[in-house]
DNA sequence: AGGACTGTAAACATAC
DNA sequence: AGTATGTTTACAGTCC
């Protein structure tokens, strides 16, 4: 009830000072201002982050942080460059942005200092990402290692020093001092290794298994310093120092996926990356360590293999058992410039959300404290995936929580009835269901994310079934179809289900895109695409609420910027598809993907409402493939058979088709 | 201020 | 009787 709006208030201030966003900020929609905000204010925010740090003493992660900054700027720099040679970055002038550069117009629109990765990552290419990036993977990879050998020599130099003065020294101070020293050192090096990992995550170093996990495992117990510089040089890999490594494509799959998942290192949100071992056919499967909640950990099982499907990026293809699953990872998934581009992306996903799972975590400790709520409170972000906090369902009252399991604590504190804590209902403006945040695209950026993250998506209740039933080849669910949807894209919906089951019912009932279709089997929904895209606003070009609202998803995307700007190239089938990648087409007005593209695009009349229907409906060709007649034919459609053919059935979610068929080049004003 | 939209809750009906 | 499904109403919150 209170709780969102609690959060909203609270986070309003905050979220300015990050440009990365609020993971906390997703729950609800009427983040559109706050994400505005957010986003203008975020280049500055993290420029200031990053000059904080540069002030000498600044920490390993501090300088991971300032150098992905520099990274960012660098990437900055390089589209304000593209982006002045062809228009001018403060021209507003949508359509002249649109025409002339194949890129989105609310991202041309806005100044590069304001871009999220994710947005850089539409605008450039890949081989100039690629560029970039490598180019700032081993400055810092250099930076790092400078930064090791320095802490290395003075430590070294220090215990040198003790030594010496230890020997002056009663048995027991020296004992003291050379204990601290140790701890000091196992602190440097589970730090190195930290590191280490991360740069192994991102392909700049390459060890082999037993060349890294040997000085690893050996972490608990005293180590020499001298073996440090040694591990971090790789000098365990003779002839192949970390250097060297850089400069081969950044990625050796096979060394880093073996060791990166031998660490006993950062918990969180770490994918594994075991699968990159199996190129060779091998069907050694090796099961991670961590890596608890998403993925079942018997022997017979593949991190990459769930639910009878294969759970690499944007893949999903169905295997019947592992060992058709490992015959499938071993052909599509070999080791190749794609998989390897993939595996990249992934490991800065995980990277970027560990980074901004530390970050929000700190702000929301920060937020309690000030709050004055209780900080011996267990924090729910202590579990990996259960990334939100702000988002809290209205506690408890009709829906039970689902007692232990469920992550997520309300953040409402129980003295704060004050007047920024609506007491009323539990209504959320979902923001991006009419303008920024097109589900289909949004929602494949995130899928992995809504998957695991115990967020409430930013969707409405119809557009989330819509999505749902579109998914389908048929273009129709049952009921309980569309409740397993639900509950396997997101892990929001697998708790209270009572209440949004109960939503999900109302909105098919209420809402008359939704189209009951009575099946030999019973009963199946279907989309009344020309419904649905009735409520949406005929207009949507121009209005400074437009682009506030851009700016607001845009922003929100930048919640998990890495998610979105590493998915956007491969993970979702969605995003595969001509139409989606191409910023270019007849979208390229609005960026806003198929999902509301369609909607302008559609031949409505303007007001929405005088002409009877006069084409029918793509869709309507799926309810062909429905046995019988519908049961309440109120709108008499016509199968369209000018529309000729059935939809090819293709196999992906069929939103594209959408855009091809319903926007012949549709202008959008 | 008011309408549209949305989410939540609840009552009720129907079918299995 | 209990459950799933479907319809409808009511109300509150948000946005325009």
């Amino acid at each position: 009830m209170m709780v969102e709006s609690a959060s909203e208030t609270i986070r309003s201030a905050p979220s300015g000072q990050n440009g990365v966003g609020s993971l906390s900020g997703q729950a609800d929609g009427s983040g559109g201002g706050a994400g505005a905000a957010g986003t203008a204010g975020g280049g500055a925010g993290r420029d200031t982050a990053a000059g904080a740090d540069s002030n000498g003493e600044m920490s390993p992660a501090d300088l991971l942080h300032f150098q992905q900054q520099q990274a960012l700027q660098v990437a900055r720099q390089f589209l304000l460059q593209q982006a002045s040679g062809l228009s001018s970055p403060g021209n507003n002038d949508s359509k002249q942005s649109a025409s002339a550069v194949q890129v989105p117009v609310s991202v041309a629109m806005m100044s590069p200092q304001m871009l999220t990765p994710q947005q850089m990552q539409q605008i450039l290419s890949p081989p100039q990402l690629q560029a970039l990036l490598q180019q700032q993977q081993a400055l810092m990879l250099q930076q790092l290692q400078e930064y090791y050998k320095k802490q290395q020599e003075q430590l070294h130099l220090q215990l040198l020093t003790q030594q010496q003065a230890g020997k002056q020294q009663p048995k027991e101070a020296l004992g003291n001092k050379q204990l601290a020293f140790q701890q000091q050192l196992l602190q440097m090096q589970q730090l190195q290794q930290q590191h280490l990992l991360n740069l192994q995550r991102q392909g700049l170093v390459s060890l082999q298994p037993s060349q890294a996990s040997g000085p690893l495992q050996t972490l608990p117990q005293a180590v020499c310093p001298t073996d440090l510089p040694q591990l971090w040089k790789g000098e365990g890999a003779p002839g192949q120092p970390a250097e060297d490594s850089v400069k081969q494509e950044g990625l050796d799959l096979t060394g880093t996926a073996t060791t990166a998942t031998s660490f006993a290192a950062p918990p969180k949100v770490s994918p594994p990356l075991s699968h990159h071992t199996l190129p060779n056919g091998q069907p050694t499967v090796l099961t991670p360590r961590r890596d608890s909640s998403s993925h079942e950990e018997t022997p017979g099982s593949h991190p990459l293999y769930g639910h009878g499907e294969c759970k690499w990026p944007g893949c999903e293809t169905l295997c019947e058992d592992l060992g058709q699953f490992i015959k499938h990872l071993n052909t599509e998934h070999a080791l190749d410039d794609r998989s390897t581009a993939q595996c990249r992306v992934q490991m800065q996903v995980v990277q970027q959300l560990e980074i901004q799972l530390a970050k929000e975590s700190e702000r929301l400790q920060a937020m309690m404290a000030h709050l004055h709520m209780r900080p011996s409170e267990p924090k729910p972000f202590s579990q990996p995936v259960t990334i939100s906090a702000a988002d809290s369902f209205p506690d408890g009252l009709v829906h039970p929580p689902t007692s232990a399991a469920a992550p997520v604590t309300p953040l409402r504190p129980p003295g704060l009835g004050s007047a920024s804590l609506h007491s009323g209902g539990p209504a959320r403006r979902r923001s991006s269901d009419k303008f920024c945040s097109p589900i289909s695209s949004e929602l494949a950026q995130n899928h992995e994310f809504y998957k695991n993250a115990d967020v409430r998506p930013p969707f409405t209740y119809a557009s989330l079934i819509r999505q749902a039933i579109l998914e389908t080849p048929d273009r129709q669910l049952t009921l309980n179809e569309i409740y397993n949807w639900f509950t396997r894209m997101f892990a929001y919906f697998r708790r209270n289900t009572a209440t949004w089951k109960n939503a999900v019912r109302h909105n098919l009932s209420l809402h008359k895109c939704f189209v009951r279709v009575e099946n030999v089997k019973g009963a199946v929904w279907t989309v009344d695409e020309r419904e649905y895209q009735k409520r949406r606003p005929p207009k949507m070009t121009g209005s400074p609420t437009l682009v506030k609202n851009m700016i607001s998803g845009l922003s929100y995307g930048a919640l998990n910027a890495s998610y979105q700007a590493a998915l956007a190239e491969s993970s979702f089938p969605l995003l595969n598809s001509p139409g989606m990648l191409n910023p270019g087409s007849a979208s390229s007005l609005l960026p806003l993907s198929h999902d509301d593209v369609g909607a302008p695009g559609e031949p409505l009349p303007s007001n929405g409402s005088s002409s009877p229907p006069r084409l029918s409906p793509p869709q309507y060709s799926h309810q062909v493939q429905v046995k019988e007649e519908p049961a309440e034919a109120e709108e008499d459609r016509r199968p369209g058979p000018a529309l000729g053919p059935p939809n090819p059935s293709t196999t992906g979610p069929a939103e594209d088709r959408d855009l091809e068929e319903e926007l012949p080049g549709e202008e959008l004003s």
